[in-house]
DNA sequence: TCAATTTGACCTAA
DNA sequence: TTAGGTCAAATTGA
């Protein structure tokens, strides 16, 4: 917390003050004894409003602190931060090497359900190293667009793990995609042959009136879903905002273009217009359950039994 | 056989 | 000098 922002700060103590209230009202009504259906249904949603006061507050914490006891909590809601308005992560450690354009993403996992397949962006990434990073637990793995020799498409991404949360992905886009419109042809071409390939995101073919929920609700079945550019998009658009209730059932952090399109953050990615969005973090949760992929990146993932544990990498493993 | 991943060595900016 | 980033040979898996 060192670093919030004034902004999360206030919002924070709004939050907070907030939860402190309805708690004392909670109180009362506590103190009234009273056990009418009425009154019972009152103190669920006093409670119910403290949930959500504290939820935001670690969402918000989240962002800023990566606590671990806020880890356990899911955050309701995707926070969007702007430039400059707090630490990010390590990888600004990085960003002192490189002049290219870059943006982190913070993405959250949560065991729960299943997903299938590895998370898809819509680019082919092929990892290229890995490192061990001084003060963090888990090493970075380095990622480059598959088309580099074909394209010189020269689009990077970094991923680490978060050392607070290890359910917290650091997602680095470093540079943006040339081969774009090679890929989303690629990709359209090889679903179109091969249907839903066990490569590729679980999703689904958007259909043209699906809501982000539909999608939310496809990928939780485990099915396809064809990504495709995401091109000029911006962040405050391509987020759905999930609901604040417990009842959430799928926030794995995505975006959806105009078509509807699901992406996920990890392995492979669209590059979410990163070109001109330097340094903008997002946080989002997937309440559901997710899974990565036992190397840096979040290439595979697996059917959860909920068995899973963290290898010695830090990274999800079955079993 | 080919493509992707791993990993130790090397390069380079701070 | 050091740590982050990249290279490339070896390894692995489909």
């Amino acid at each position: 917390m060192e670093k919030m922002g004034e902004w999360e700060q206030r919002s924070l103590v709004s939050e907070l003050t907030q939860g402190r209230e309805v708690a004392r009202q909670l109180q009362a009504h506590l103190n009234g004894a009273s056990s009418s259906s009425y009154d019972i249904e009152t103190r669920e949603v006093l409670v119910q409003k403290i949930e959500a006061s504290y939820e935001k507050a670690l969402s918000i914490l989240n962002c800023n602190v990566n606590t671990s006891s806020a880890s356990a909590v899911v955050p309701l809601a995707p926070v969007i931060r702007m430039p400059n308005s707090d630490r990010s992560f390590r990888v600004s450690d990085a960003s002192k090497k490189r002049k290219a354009p870059r943006s982190t993403q913070q993405v959250r996992v949560t065991p729960g359900t299943a997903l299938e397949g590895p998370l898809d962006d819509g680019f082919s990434w092929r990892k290229y190293g890995q490192k061990d990073i001084l003060g963090s637990r888990f090493p970075r793995g380095y990622y480059r667009c598959t088309h580099r020799n074909i394209n010189g498409c020269l689009a990077t991404k970094q991923v680490q793990r978060s050392d607070d949360d290890p359910t917290i992905f650091d997602i680095t886009y470093v540079g943006t995609h040339t081969c774009r419109n090679v890929t989303s042809h690629l990709m359209s071409e090889k679903n179109q042959e091969q249907g839903p390939s066990a490569s590729s995101m679980a999703a689904v073919e958007p259909q043209s009136s699906s809501s982000s929920q539909d999608l939310l609700l496809n990928f939780q079945k485990g099915l396809k879903v064809k990504t495709q550019d995401l091109e000029d998009q911006t962040y405050a658009s391509l987020i759905p905002y999930t609901s604040s209730t417990s009842n959430v059932v799928f926030s794995w952090p995505s975006v959806i273009d105009n078509n509807r399109n699901f992406v996920s953050p990890a392995t492979s990615g669209t590059d979410f217009g990163f070109g001109t969005c330097d340094d903008q973090i997002i946080q989002a949760s997937a309440a559901a359950s997710v899974t990565s992929s036992p190397t840096v990146g979040l290439d595979h993932f697996h059917q959860l039994d909920g068995n899973f544990t963290f290898d010695s990498n830090g990274f999800f493993r079955h079993g």
